[in-house]
DNA sequence: GTTGATGCAAACGATTTGCAACTGC
DNA sequence: GCAGTTGCAAATCGTTTGCATCAAC
């Protein structure tokens, strides 16, 4: 895939920081255009070791700082997994996330008649609500294709 | 509340570990025991700290390989949250979570229309389906309740 | 120039592991 | 008695923090 532009997502991105009153650092700009690039939802380890080839003075916890940093500011999300290791995304449109149980990738998938329903109104007694996502527990295609192979062989 | 009587459940708990080769050892059955009474959706941590009290000798690292134990036979289930600690609850009928992104709590929800729905089609193509789930964040009733005092003196 | 951001190293908290002693079956 | 389980301590892993240096505004 060759390098998008992503001219117009950056430039949001720039009036994001300065108008929180945040700095603009060659560092924070090439996290957050990595994230944008990215579709596995990388963790801060992941995200780092792509990054040091082109920010060779790179350290992980400015990873981790810039992280926390987006999040903050609703630029990226972290995701809800069982795993030890916290997983993040750019937020841009409105999607679910299908887990792999068998190699932990996960995937987007979006579900408009999910979006579109009303939410039971035991939870209005409960609290006020932000947001509101599904997660699918499975198999991906490939680990079923692979685990098929393994239990018939030949 | 006075301590429920759990006997139905303790009797399929020790079929299951006897059908699966595992020992029906007392630290097992009172982790197990508190897992059942609990609402909270306890931590590992939380559960020693409970259970310290009725078995002195136990050790949390116990606690965590029980857990663990039990996730892998079904009897309790990791919830997905943001949180660095991990929380369990045993797993007994379908529910939702409801989490409070001020205090941290979770509280369950059912919703048929939901459980009713048919998952999105583009969802087969990604993998097979082994269950899936609603997480919902927000502001609990108690939280908004004291958010609201403080930002309106007196 | 000032203020906030970074890199480093050290600290931290949650969880896991190796191993010897123990206990259900 | 044996295999699986526990408790202890030490190791590990992901993440956070204190502090001096550095770079954006």
């Amino acid at each position: 895939m060759a390098a998008k532009n992503f001219q117009p997502q950056l430039e949001r991105f720039e009036q994001m920081c300065k108008s929180a009153g945040l700095k603009v650092t060659h560092q924070r700009l090439e996290i957050y255009r990595d994230l944008l690039a990215a579709h596995d939802h990388p963790s801060a380890e992941t995200l780092y070791k792509r990054l040091e080839k082109r920010l060779p003075s790179l350290s992980l916890d400015t990873v981790y700082r810039t992280l926390a940093t987006f999040e903050r500011l609703k630029l990226v999300q972290r995701l809800e997994t069982v795993e030890s290791q916290a997983r993040y995304e750019a937020l841009t449109c409105r999607h679910h996330h299908f887990l792999c149980d068998i190699c932990g990738q996960v995937l987007d998938f979006s579900w408009q008649s999910f979006d579109a329903m009303q939410l039971p109104s035991a939870l209005t007694e409960i609290g006020t609500i932000d947001h509101t996502a599904v997660v699918v527990h499975g198999t991906c295609a490939a680990c079923a294709q692979t685990a098929q192979k393994s239990s018939q062989p030949q």
